[in-house]
Formats: C-alpha cells, structure tokens, sequence
RNA sequence: GGAGGGGUGGCCGAGUGGCUUAAGGCGCACGCUUGGAAAGCGUGUGUACGCAAGUACCGUGAGUUCGAAUCUCACCCUCUCCGCCA
C-alpha cells in the first residue's frame, strides 16, 4: 500500500506507474474524488465532535454547581443531544467513505523501480546475467516425467485418484531427493548465509493475505478454508513477512533475516491447460524461502544478497541458469524490482522459473505496521521487505531429474548432496 | 465441546459514567550529581490523520448516554480446569 499522502501529492506518478505494469488507473481517479469527500466530510465532523467536547466537561462542571447552573445544564442537554446525532450520522457517511478508500488503496499496486525496464509481458523480461553452460548428453535428454515415471518414483495418474489435476505422488528416490533438497537447502542458508529458521503455520487469516497483498485483489489465487477466516498460504512469504505485524522492531535487530520451508497451495486460476505435465505448475508444491526485514537505507543491496544466496543452490548443485530482470508488466502486484531465476531443463530445452527475489520497499510494512525504530530517533518509520525463493523444491528436482539423467534411465545424486543419501540404518 | 479467570501505553499495573489531557511503578532518553559509575534528584517518554487548531485510539464491532476505559450485546484472542484427541 502507498501512503494516502502521497497519492494524493503524486497522482500522475502513480497512474503512469500503474500504467506501465499495463493495470487499468480507472481506481486512481476515483481514489483522487473519494479522497477529497473524506477531507471535507472529516473535518465537519471532528469540528463537531470538539464541540461535543467542550460542552461535556461543561455540562459536568454545571452539575457540580448551584441550581442555576444545574438549570443551564439542563437546558444543554437537548441541544447537544441534536449535534450528537448529527455526529452519528456524519460518522457512519464517514466510515462508508473511509472503507472505499481503503478498498482503492489496497488495489493499487506498488510503483515499479526506476531501473525496472518497461514491457508487457514476460517476452520483455532482461536477461541480467548467466551461470555455467548447457550440460552436452551422448543421448537426447527426456522431460522429467518421463524419466520419473519409468523409474516408477513419480505418479501422477494415482495422484490424479486422490486429489484430481495438478497433483503428484513422489515415491521412493524422488520423495527422498525432495526431503534431502529441502535439508541442503535450509541448511545452506542457516550454516553459511546467516537466516534464522522458522517454521510457520500453513494456514493464515486474512489480516495476514492483506498485509502481503494476496487480499483482497487475488482472492481467487488462494484456497480458502470453508466457514473459518483461514487461508492456505500460496508462499511462506505471508506467514513469515507477518511474523512482525503490527509491532515496532529496534534498528540494531535489522537486517532480520529468515528462511523456512513450507508446501505452497495455488489456486493456478487462469492458468487451464498449461503447463500440464509433469511437477512444474501443481496445487501443491514445497519451497525453501527467504524472507529479510531491512531498513530503507539497506533494502537494494540486500535485494543483490539475497540473489545470491538462492543462486548458490543452484551452483553448488551445478545447475545452469539465467537471472532475469523483470519487466514492468510482469512484476508482481506488491514489488518494486524482481529477479527471476530461470534453471535450465534440458528435456524441455527451456529455461524455466525457480525463483523470484523481489523487493517491496515499505508497500507490504504499511499494509501490515511493520516498524522499526531508527537509533537515537523518537519516531517510527516502516521497514522495508524482501523475500525470494530459495528455492522452489520441486522445480529442483525436477531439474536434477533432467539434468542428472543418465543414459541407461537412472539419474546421478549431485556431489553436494550426498551426505543426505548416506545410509544410517 | 463444557466451566471459570483475563485482555488498559515498550513492560507491570490502578481505574465501575464527567478535572482521566489514563494514577503509580519499571524500562528508556536527557540533565544534575560523580574522578568514573551505581545510588539519588529533576525533566521527558505512544500511534494515526492534519499546515495548525484539533480528532481518534484502553482486544474488535455494534449499542445506551449530553458525555463511555468504565454500562449492555455479539465476536476475537489468551490462561486454568474437565472432556476428546496426534
């Protein structure tokens, strides 16, 4: 969310902005006219209210005093009773409007970094940079579903038994290859990167969506749990930025950085048809993430860091990928600058999304009081978040799957993980 | 699911209708004092909106009243016990 006071003092900064993500700016010409109602209508009713002040504490001390007096309190009474259902009136007018204009805040999006290049859709996406070369095979690699499904430690059509589409059943080498990444994983960011582990709830209420701002706009992104307020979390990004809501930090405790594994549930709206083979797009799907609490101040270098503490998974898994910059029209709703890492899959010949470092400035610490208090200052300001994969676990298995695949249908165990494939009992 | 106790500032805690602009304490900041520190003394100490005056905020929402932290209703959270349960 942006400050109210700076919508109003940049309106044609923030329609040009929104323009360039290619959102509609009809929300920001209402905000200007609902805006303006709400300062008039405020302050004819604070003026009211300071006057139902005034004669209360008049009316007590006439009370307190001579029969006149009481008399004059008495003939106060009806009068103020008047202004006082006017404040009523105007009151509930007052909240109408204040609740619309809380509703067009919360839609419009944060404004895209000045270095963000411009462009539609993910065709106009900059490549940033490159790690390592395409593997060479004596033989034509296949797509992971394949190799899996031969091997028998992928099923999708049983998967497709108990839940429906976009579903999988990990079995044997594939279910402990996703447990053994998750480890090297949390363990890489915890042992060698500085992030405290933190493992979070799965299913969060709906203060918590608006904070991070899934709600309201992406309701139907989301799977929500009948009769409860309650939410499956489409990314640890939610439970984690939260863990901070509404309270005000000590400027020495930043930069606070964490890490936690949880699965992610996406609704995958819109998005029939595609991507139907295969772990790349599921219901369901685990992810290792990385969330930094930072001050203004820091935000943009830490954004850099924390690129590369997600792409030193993949180079330790010796992994090749391509870093991305996205373009305006493909940045998420609440960033102002991200980076998507794009793994190579060989039996696809694509790269593909693996994770996302983004930047959120103070957008998501506004929508959910996340302060901090800077040293040797009275006043609070906002933090600023980040968050990025780090990375998604699935999509790394399916990459080794691809990518370690062996001529004879079996697939290698990455040097770096084989600690986690030792035999312990 | 049942019974009961709670929710007040960074923290503890007083406050059952009107000098409450929330007592008092702790903590914190600054000053005095000191060789330096502790102790002591003094001063200050939330958030949001607003140029300001001011308005709002005592878990949340609604209500009663000229006036609500205080009374009424609903809900949320939390603690203790019972039941059930991995």
């Amino acid at each position: 969310m942006l400050e109210l006071r700076f919508i109003r003092e940049n309106l044609d900064l923030v329609r040009e902005k929104t323009a360039h993500r290619g959102i509609p700016t009809d929300m920001i010409d209402e905000f200007a006219s609902v805006d303006q109602k709400r300062l008039k209508l405020l302050s004819e009713v604070e003026n009211l209210k300071n006057k139902r002040n005034l004669a209360s504490k008049e009316i007590a001390m006439l009370k307190k005093g001579s029969d006149d007096d009481k008399n004059q309190a008495d003939e106060l009474i009806p009068e103020m009773r008047k202004a006082s259902e006017r404040i009523k009136e105007l009151d509930k007018d007052l909240g109408d409007i204040q609740r619309r204009l809380q509703d067009l805040v919360l839609s419009i999006p944060n404004l895209c970094n000045d270095d963000v290049p411009k462009g539609k859709d993910d065709e106009d996406n900059v490549e940033f940079k490159t790690w390592g070369d395409k593997p060479n095979f004596s033989f034509t690699p296949r797509p992971h579903w394949e190799v899996g499904e031969d091997l028998g430690i992928l099923d999708f059509e049983r998967a497709a038994k108990l839940s429906g589409a976009r579903f999988a059943l990990l079995k044997g080498f594939a279910s402990k290859m996703e447990r053994s990444l998750t480890n090297f994983m949390l363990d890489l960011h915890t042992q060698k990167h500085g992030y405290e582990e933190v493992l979070p709830p799965f299913l969060v209420n709906s203060a918590s969506m608006t904070a991070t701002g899934q709600l309201p706009k992406f309701a139907e992104d989301l799977f929500a749990i009948k009769d409860w307020d309650l939410y499956l979390i489409p990314t640890a990004e939610v439970p984690v930025t939260n863990i901070f809501r509404d309270e005000t930090l000590d400027e020495a405790q930043l930069p606070i950085k964490f890490t936690a594994y949880t699965p992610c549930f996406r609704s995958e709206a819109g998005s029939y048809g595609r991507d139907t083979k295969g772990l790349i797009r599921q219901h369901q799907f685990d992810k290792v993430e990385l969330v930094k609490f930072t001050t203004p101040e820091t935000s943009a270098q830490e954004l850099e860091e924390l690129l590369a503490d997600a792409e030193e998974v993949l180079q330790l898994l010796g992994l090749h990928y391509r870093v991305v910059t996205l373009c305006s029209g493909d940045l998420g709703f609440s960033s102002t600058k991200t980076y998507d890492i794009e793994v190579w899959l060989p039996g696809q010949n694509t790269y593909r999304e693996i994770s996302s470092c983004s930047n959120f400035l103070d957008f998501q610490a506004r929508r959910g009081g996340i302060r901090y208090r800077p040293a040797g200052v009275k006043k609070s300001k906002l933090v600023h978040t980040l968050n990025g994969s780090g990375l998604a676990v699935g999509r790394t298995l399916l990459a080794i799957l691809e990518n370690y695949q062996q001529e004879d249908g079996s697939v290698a165990i990455p040097d770096v993980l084989s600690p986690y494939f030792e035999k312990r009992f």
